[in-house]
DNA sequence: TATGAATGAGTATTCATTCAT
DNA sequence: GATGAATGAATACTCATTCAT
């Protein structure tokens, strides 16, 4: 169902020590990349914060993009494995959209470091390889288009099918916002004052009074 | 009015010369940092690509990170020079807003590399320095917060004063989203087609109706 | 009992082979800071003629400052390996000092270039590091000074015991001034000759009726 | 009688222009080479000290090294300043000796950076001009063999004549060594005891008695 | 598998010197 | 005579990557 992660080629073989390694140098690197960037980060650096030899680092990936690739990876792997456990099959679109909505910005507000680094540091990356993070940020992205889907559904969301996507972008954005503009918004609200403005401005979106007003404007 | 620039030092004098040759930087610099990023961009190649030689550019910066900061702010200068003209005297609040969110987004569309680098490197700036841009970028921001204001005193607007901050920073943010999930939206709207439906969500916002929803969200 | 060196940090672990490199970086720089002084040579000069690339110096180094600051160290090292072996335990303080100014006045002649380098480029470590230089000097003096002493008490010597560092830093210095002032001194006397009339004048000092003398000058 | 000083080319021809500029330089270049040594200081800094910009220096002069000539230059002008007008005609040579040792030393005192210059940096004059500096030198010690000469005629001094030359350079380097050994003596002696004691030593081989010492020595 | 020594291409920055005005 | 903008060769130091052990 989800998008096929990119394979990093390894000379070693054991998949359990893969894993293990690879949990150790992400640690690492995210660590190291949130203080100084993953330019002025050097591999070295990574392979002794994860606790092993630059030689070592070598034998699990095969270059250092593939270290950042791997980062967002982990990156996008924890930020889904938070939001998607909020979603019940027995409420309403409507009711899991909040939910979904809350949990989100909170995720944000406890991952700020790692999405910074997903915002400012992807652009690094091999053009082959960014698009694996971009395909998984719209997957992440899709997740609020079925909830929005299912609120249209059952009745509870009031919407043009075709302002679906858009309003899911919309949603990540707004949340991604309360992290790469922290600079200016945790001077005004709180988390909390800021989930519900924002929830309440979405929702206003998707009632029906809202309907008649779109086409009366432009 | 507007917060003072930083001051660049320089061991040339002549004020006029001062000026060709940074716009012949900055020129060279957005183009390159655009086509390869900040970090591998050489100071080299931007001297080079300005029409003159590695130690002329250093007579008029202090460093490569003074060349970011150049490129920053002359961003925010033109992003601005473009916005302000839209705002008529003599025009509501809420058309003035209409009308500064459409420009808003085709200077975003206009300039959408130069956007990009704000987003990806500006991060790269001293700390000091960043603390300029980040302030010029509240500025701009806050030409949102006057119109929004405006239309709140000559009744075009409906909306609580406290949320003119947000809603501010909410307009700028999806401005700059038609830049930074530009891989994801153009595939499904076309510029005109995005104003006119994130026009359409902000004036929901701030028309009378919405304002008795929003109470009985949360 | 002498001084601690100061640690010069090393990103390679084998002491052996930090040894061995240090030696190969020494030798070559003693050979192009004689030839051409510290300041044109080049850190890639250092290396190719140690025979190792730029990339390996810098793994036993830090700054080109660290290879002048070794290089001062191995030339104090190796003239005090040449100059203790010539005093014996069992000879007078007087036949030790004829000894040793001979010897110290040998070593200056043999090592002459690198005496050169202490006196005019030492000046070029950083303050901290020079201070370590200093001190080294000074131990070396200081065996003069045991020399001295030993003299006096074995009666040997006649001098003020006051007089004794005064006396210790004019017989370094005069035979530093073999190597420093060898462009004139070179042209009127042989080094045997050197050596014993400083040797004279220097004895002529400590024999008793040079005492009575030294009251009636002032 | 005294030897030729290098001429260095000018493209200014009014002569008390020249020398006007000059004195400044090198007033500027001797502060700075004080502070910061020959190679750390960069031309700007001199003939922005000085006075006037960088082209304007290179009217006087054509090389940085021109300028460490002229400094050299001037300091052993100086020094030679100082020390001649002791000289008297009546005066005996011991007397004049006497004399000359105390004011030499009291020199290097005064001028202890000026001396520190030409010890540390001539070496970085082209061989050709090194030459100038150290004839200079020459000149300025023979003026003790002068001295010691009269001494031996009029028979105020008692030393062998094939030793004059080797103790006038004695002398200035005994002097000298207030300099730069300076972090040593000065722990341990005021100007006033040091001028003492090495004068006493001085005076101490030019005595009678003293000669009879000398042939049973070596 | 793990190590870490070796490599050398790459890069920001400096600075003596020139020359048109 | 004075100025100062322009030049570009030169240089210390870094760091991703390799490979022998």
């Amino acid at each position: 169902m989800t998008h096929p992660r990119k394979k990093i080629p390894t000379l070693v073989k054991d998949q359990r020590l893969i894993q293990k390694r690879r949990e150790q140098m992400i640690a690492a690197a995210v660590s190291l990349f949130t203080e100084k960037g993953f330019h002025k980060t050097t591999t070295r650096e990574i392979a002794s914060k994860a606790g092993f030899s630059i030689g070592t680092l070598y034998e699990y990936i095969q270059s250092k993009e593939d270290v950042l690739y791997l980062v967002c990876d982990a990156i996008h792997q924890e930020l889904e494995d938070r939001l998607l456990p909020v979603l019940k099959e027995q409420a309403t679109g409507r009711e899991s959209l909040v939910q979904a909505i809350r949990r989100l910005f909170e995720i944000m507000d406890h991952m700020q470091d790692q999405i910074l680094i997903i915002y400012q540091e992807a652009k690094s990356l091999p053009a082959d390889t960014l698009r694996y993070v971009l395909k998984r940020e719209e997957e992440i992205t899709s997740i609020f288009e079925q909830v929005l889907k299912k609120g249209i559904e059952d009745g509870s969301i009031a919407m043009d099918p075709k302002d679906v996507k858009l309003m899911a972008h919309n949603i990540m954005v707004l949340g991604e916002m309360w992290v790469f503009r922290r600079w200016a918004l945790a001077k005004n609200f709180t988390l909390e004052e800021y989930i519900d403005k924002q929830t309440a401005m979405i929702l206003n979106q998707i009632s029906y009074r809202a309907q008649a007003e779109e086409s009366q404007i432009s």
